[in-house]
DNA sequence: ATAAAAATTTAGGCAAATCTAAAAAATTAT
DNA sequence: ATAATTTTTTAGATTTGCCTAAATTTTTAT
């Protein structure tokens, strides 16, 4: 498999986890900053080769074969990560272009390996779950603090953007994985939530409480 | 710098190792197994990026630009062998195709943070210098098995030859870097050595004299 | 010194992955 | 229902890295 073959199975995979129907051309090319021509000449190679469903105009599936292979690529991705972050101490808004090489280092060996060397963790510095050797995944249930009730605790699990600009904000208001933030208040006018984290009170806009994921807690 | 002219770098500078001369194209297209009209249309770009003094049918020089790029892909071929053993328990004989991947990988972050985390190595699992991030390389004094005296006691620190089927030989017979090995005698007729290892007596052929490097001690 | 052999380069072509522009199909809006 | 818009595909071109075969230069041997 090519690095590029690689590239759009992961894509693919990203897009059809928020999709029940087949994911559009057009979606793929913008993920991959590539063309809507490029795009369908890789999906007819990868329909070759029996790792997409693929029927014209309709979009296009990830078949199991190819649904595997695009989480191990995932999996490569967020243990190179883990690595980056716990052992050569990376901030956790650094690794990701470093980890979009690492994960097409052909070794399955390498991969299991490192997966003992780190204790075999189940999420990612951005608390995305780590697919096990056979293509599990740990689902934790969890939701938006955009989505938390008033008066409501939880413990923050992860974020859905994980940009630089974004997580540096997260880092200067002292937010973390592990935090405890407790919903104060919400601004109906605005949907900007009042918080307590750490003991400090603050305002976050909507947008922010939309990043970011918590598990509620007592 | 692509994949491609990192490997050839990489090539030219293993062969002008053993060379004053410029390197020929013919020994670059037999180590990268490759054609040599290959070899002359890619000598040409490196030229065109001052990597490379080339001249038509002279063979091909590193510039100092080229040196040192050839010398950070070589640093992070065995810094990431030192990784894969000393880290993720991978054999001597199994970190070189790897490595071959690893050192493409492009993050001069990385490479210094893994170089800090296994402890500045200043070499590799097979002996051979590893480069620092100048680019420097601590020379060590050592001479091939097969040059040695009768009589003589030293310290093996390195292979010539890493081949699987040659460090899988010196495992089978417990010859690993650190080992002291005194040369017991040698047979005129095939230049075979009667060595001591680990209080053992054995016979090695000059073949396997010739790939083993030892620095002398008293 | 010249012929034969070896090494190197040039010329022309191929496959992968991409692109632009045009054509075709699907969707949407009136 | 049909026209306008959007999406997708096709056609044809480009770049990179590689190849084979032929031409050229250099080296070796007589």
């Amino acid at each position: 498999m090519t690095y590029s073959e690689e590239n759009y199975l992961k894509a693919i995979y990203h897009l059809s986890l928020s999709q029940k129907q087949g994911v559009s051309t057009n979606a793929i090319a913008a993920l991959i900053e590539s063309k809507a021509s490029s795009v369908t000449d890789m999906i007819k190679k990868l329909a070759d080769k029996e790792l997409v469903i693929y029927q014209k105009y309709q979009g296009v599936m990830l078949t199991d074969k190819g649904l595997m292979a695009a989480k191990m690529i995932v999996r490569k991705h967020r243990l190179w990560e883990v690595f980056l972050v716990e052992k050569l101490d990376f901030a956790w808004d650094e690794v990701h272009d470093v980890a979009e090489e690492l994960e097409h280092i052909k070794s399955e060996k390498l991969i299991n390996k490192l997966d003992a060397f780190l204790g075999f963790p189940t999420e990612d510095p951005h608390g995305d779950p780590i697919p096990d050797k056979n293509g599990n995944i740990i689902k934790v249930e969890k939701q938006l603090l955009s989505e938390m009730e008033i008066g409501q605790t939880g413990i923050c699990v992860g974020v859905k953007d994980s940009s630089s600009s974004f997580l540096q904000y997260l880092d200067k208001q002292q937010i973390a994985l592990g935090s405890k933030i407790k919903v104060m208040a919400k601004e109906s006018f605005d949907m900007s939530l009042t918080i307590e984290v750490n003991g400090k009170t603050m305002i976050i806009s909507n947008k922010i409480a939309g990043n970011l994921f918590a598990k509620t807690v007592l």
